[in-house]
DNA sequence: AGCAACCTAAACAGAG
DNA sequence: ACTCTGTTTAGGTTGC
């Protein structure tokens, strides 16, 4: 078995472990009765009674979970993770192979076995779990459940696992109930995962491949990527704790300074005892894994469908194309929705054959994924003047920012404007705007409140935004001159800026690198010159750059290219249509989640077919 | 510090 | 009365 293969396999089995692991201790918290029985086993220190009135609202998520940080932790982190791919593999297998050296059971333990064609199938599926744990990784560590040396700024693949290993879970919520940790013996065994015995049936399987079993290395530590030694690894003290790193305590939004362990689990025990305010910040935790518990079990889904196609069945239909991040909350609903067509044209069945898992569904209290990620101010929001032309990165991370519900680096002129040039008519009703943004982007599909306010503010306030009476309405239409005149000089590539761009770009960017990596062919407009990889972003930023104002419209696919070409295209920029255009879709009324993609059309030529099975999502 | 751009919230009014 | 649309004001953040 390869290092490749045998990644896999170690990442597949702790990630269903983990996955089974945080469903059950999500539902024991989430559930009053099962908690009294789950309680013990599970060492959850938090009494359901205080938990549920102690509600996070959707702000203090906010204030927890800001899009910026998020995103430019995921830049990050993620560039990061691509290096530390290359670096873990090497270790795997640097540790395999001493692992044979010592055992001499090679030719039992690592049955070789040509690679072929698969590696590549692996490695960018493992791109993608690995993506997936890391913000599963970055979710705990915003919570502060899991020490990531900020400054260090590394993400060591081996807390991959970390941020999923039940087992590090399960001693997390030990040791904050338990003034003594008691992983250091653990540790020293080797045998994290093997002391778990609620997961050791589960483990067990992982244990199939002794390279990757509990033996312990020469330096004492075990091959299997077990969180407490991986915290270890690369961490000050022998005696680690999962809510203490770098000298601080790790608890949400403390960051309290502590000297040494013992110190801090004094603090831990005094600060952070059983109350309200701890009980909520476990109930938010508890949200933040189950949704990243739900998207796992999509990416796994995913990894199985690849598989399959890359093995047997070439056409075998792609189930990736479900909402990632996005929609969470009625992803098992979703999931029965899904049937429609891809934009390669290739049905789409359903997808949740794996039966994605809907604990959140039942629960009283839930706190949507845009909680979890996005809702809250953007400030360093690009519009194009800073950036890639909106039309260019929207048309490259079209079906990320389409599925996955993180807000769009853009100004509400610059997607209002966008909204307005795509189509033929350059001109829309309100209504329209508002279906585009919901249609485009899933994170317009929430707290439409607040965004369709903000649209018409925007169209109110921009003299760019010309409101054009119609006979049965108003449409609005771009004074491009007045949109231009608006726009700042041509930035220069200051460090700010360049890292604001790169904040903004990159996590779409390589959102869609990886998608377009497996999707391919799903979106036309990704084919083209697309980023592929990592340095596409360095690349998108030039074109940012020097392409400050030549925006756009460089994809605008509806063929009518930049207006900056047509002059008169945006100096007056239209007949007035006599019909308000697409009854088909404003003439709904837009409700909250109305968004419903399932009808409605898209004005321009881009293929966008309607994959976002959001019937339910109201 | 000042400014510009931006975002969010809210009040308000008119039309349907 | 209600919703949608559109305008306006206010207060806040962010970056230059």
């Amino acid at each position: 078995m390869s290092p490749v293969e045998l990644l896999h396999f170690q990442q597949q089995q702790a990630l269903q472990v983990a996955r089974q692991f945080l469903l059950q201790q999500a539902t024991g918290l989430s559930s009053p009765s099962s908690n009294e029985g789950k309680q013990p086993a599970v060492q959850v220190p938090v009494s359901v009674a205080m938990m549920s009135p102690q509600m996070i609202t959707p702000q203090q998520m906010q204030q927890i979970l800001s899009p910026p940080q998020l995103q430019a932790l995921l830049q990050q982190q993620q560039a990061i993770m691509l290096q530390q791919l290359q670096e873990y593999y090497k270790k795997q297998q640097e540790q395999l192979h001493l692992q044979l050296l010592t055992q001499q059971q090679a030719g039992k333990q690592q049955p070789k076995e040509p690679l072929g064609n698969k590696q590549l199938a692996f490695q960018q599926q493992l791109l993608q779990m690995q993506q997936l744990q890391q913000q599963h990784l970055l979710n705990l560590q915003r919570q502060g459940l899991v020490s990531l040396p900020p400054g260090q700024g590394t993400v060591p693949l081996q807390t991959l696992p970390q941020a999923v290993c039940p087992s590090d879970l399960q001693q997390l919520w030990k040791e904050v109930t338990a003034a003594q940790p008691v992983e250091d013996s653990i540790k020293q065994e080797g045998l994290d995962l093997t002391t778990n015995t609620s997961n050791s049936t589960s483990f067990s399987a992982a244990k199939v491949s002794p390279p990757i079993s509990h033996h312990p290395l020469p330096n004492g530590q075990s091959t299997m990527h077990t969180p407490r030694r991986d915290s270890s690894s690369h961490e000050e003290t022998p005696g680690s704790h999962p809510l203490y790193g770098h000298g601080e305590c790790k608890w949400p939004g403390c960051e309290t300074l502590c000297e040494d362990l013992g110190q801090f689990v004094k603090h831990l025990n005094t600060e952070h005892a059983l109350d309200d305010r701890s009980t909520a910040q476990c109930r938010v935790q508890m949200q933040v894994v189950q949704q990243l518990e739900i998207q796992l079990a999509k990416e796994s889904e995913r990894l199985q469908a690849m598989m399959a196609h890359l093995h047997m069945r070439p056409s075998e239909p792609k189930p990736f194309s479900q909402p990632v991040s996005l929609n969470l909350v009625s992803s098992a609903t979703l999931s029965k929705s899904t049937s429609d067509t891809f934009p390669d044209g290739l049905p789409h069945p359903p997808t949740s054959a794996t039966a994605p898992i809907t604990p959140l569904r039942q629960g009283p209290s839930v706190i949507s994924s845009s909680t979890l990620h996005n809702v809250g101010p953007i400030r360093r929001r690009n519009s194009e003047k800073f950036c890639t032309p909106i039309s260019s990165e929207l048309a490259q991370n079209h079906e990320f920012y389409k599925n996955a519900d993180v807000r769009p680096p853009f100004t509400y002129a610059s997607l209002i404007r966008q909204a307005i040039l795509e189509t033929p008519d350059r001109q829309l009703t309100l209504n329209e705007i508002y279906n585009w943004f919901t249609r485009m982007f899933a994170y317009f599909r929430r707290n439409t409140a607040t965004w369709k306010n903000a649209v018409r503010h925007n169209l109110s306030l921009h003299k760019c935004f010309v409101r054009v009476e119609n006979v049965k309405g108003a449409v609005w239409t771009v004074d491009e001159h007045e949109y231009q005149k608006r726009r700042p000089p041509k930035m220069t590539g200051s460090p700010t800026l360049v890292k604001n761009m790169i904040s903004g770009l990159s996590y779409g960017a390589l959102n869609a690198s990886y998608q377009a990596a497996l999707a391919e062919s799903s979106f036309p407009l990704l084919n083209s010159p697309t980023m592929i990889n990592t340095s596409s972003a360095s690349a998108m930023l030039h074109v940012g750059h020097d392409d400050v104002s030549s925006t756009v419209e460089q994809v605008n696919s509806n063929g009518s290219n930049s207006p900056r070409l047509s002059p008169q295209q945006y100096s007056h920029p239209v007949h007035v249509k006599e019909e308000p255009a697409e009854a088909e879709d404003d003439s709904r009324p837009v409700s909250l989640m109305a968004t419903t993609n399932q009808n409605v059309t898209i004005p321009d030529d881009r293929d966008l077919e309607e994959e976002l099975p959001v019937e339910d999502l109201s």
